[in-house]
DNA sequence: TGAATATATGAATAGATGTTCATATGAAAG
DNA sequence: CTTTCATATGAACATCTATTCATATATTCA
């Protein structure tokens, strides 16, 4: 219920109502990076391939949990990965994740 | 428990185990943009200082759930105020903001 | 001082999320 | 073809999160 009777002054602003659709998609992004497990295994994969054993044991976390978290990064379009004999190797889809991983780290490096 | 056997070839890779510390601090931030009502309240604070009742008002939500948010915003050093009155008005603290909006943007339109 | 307005806050609740365990799938080697 | 190893997946569970409602605080104005 919104009972404030203030009308401020927005009218005159730039404000784009339909533009905030877009903020659903956003932030199901941002949902991806807002998780510990996610930023260390994205940031195993700066180094290149790696298969998800290693990932798993570089990292302090079971097989599974990683696994899981993978199928997350691979929805997300961030990760891609490939067959070699049993293991599948992981790496980063395009080069977006380390700016993203740089803005952030500017911002708490203060 | 870690019943795999595969032991990779990770030795001879630049893995900084320690930096994984800083990930949970990572993530907290990412985090906080992880929510479409708060992206959208930064969005509406791009066009610069507006009270809470506006932004309540221009993205569609209740008073108090953007309250609640801008406590968190506040917490994150994301936003800053200054009262004028019986209100409150709200603004981004730095720019930091706006380019982390891009980048992701950049990633999800493709 | 008392009414009205703007914002903040606490409790309650429903929904989402991450991990674990158990197990399934899939590939290679014997 | 059976075993072993690597990965994926589903269910269960505990935890976290965002919203709502009710109410408290704070400021202005009559």
């Amino acid at each position: 219920m919104q009972n404030n009777v203030c009308n401020g002054n927005h009218e005159h602003k730039n404000c784009k109502i339909n533009e905030f659709k877009e903020f659903n998609k956003m932030s199901e992004l941002f949902k991806v990076f807002g998780d510990p497990t996610r930023l260390k295994i994205l940031y195993v994969l700066f180094e290149g391939e790696v298969c998800v054993c290693d990932i798993a044991r570089i990292i302090g976390s079971e097989q599974s949990a990683v696994s899981h978290q993978l199928r997350i990064l691979k929805q997300t379009n961030l990760v891609k990965y490939r067959r070699v004999g049993k293991a599948i190797y992981y790496s980063l889809s395009d080069n977006h994740v380390k700016t993203i991983f740089a803005q952030a780290k500017e911002h708490i490096e203060e």
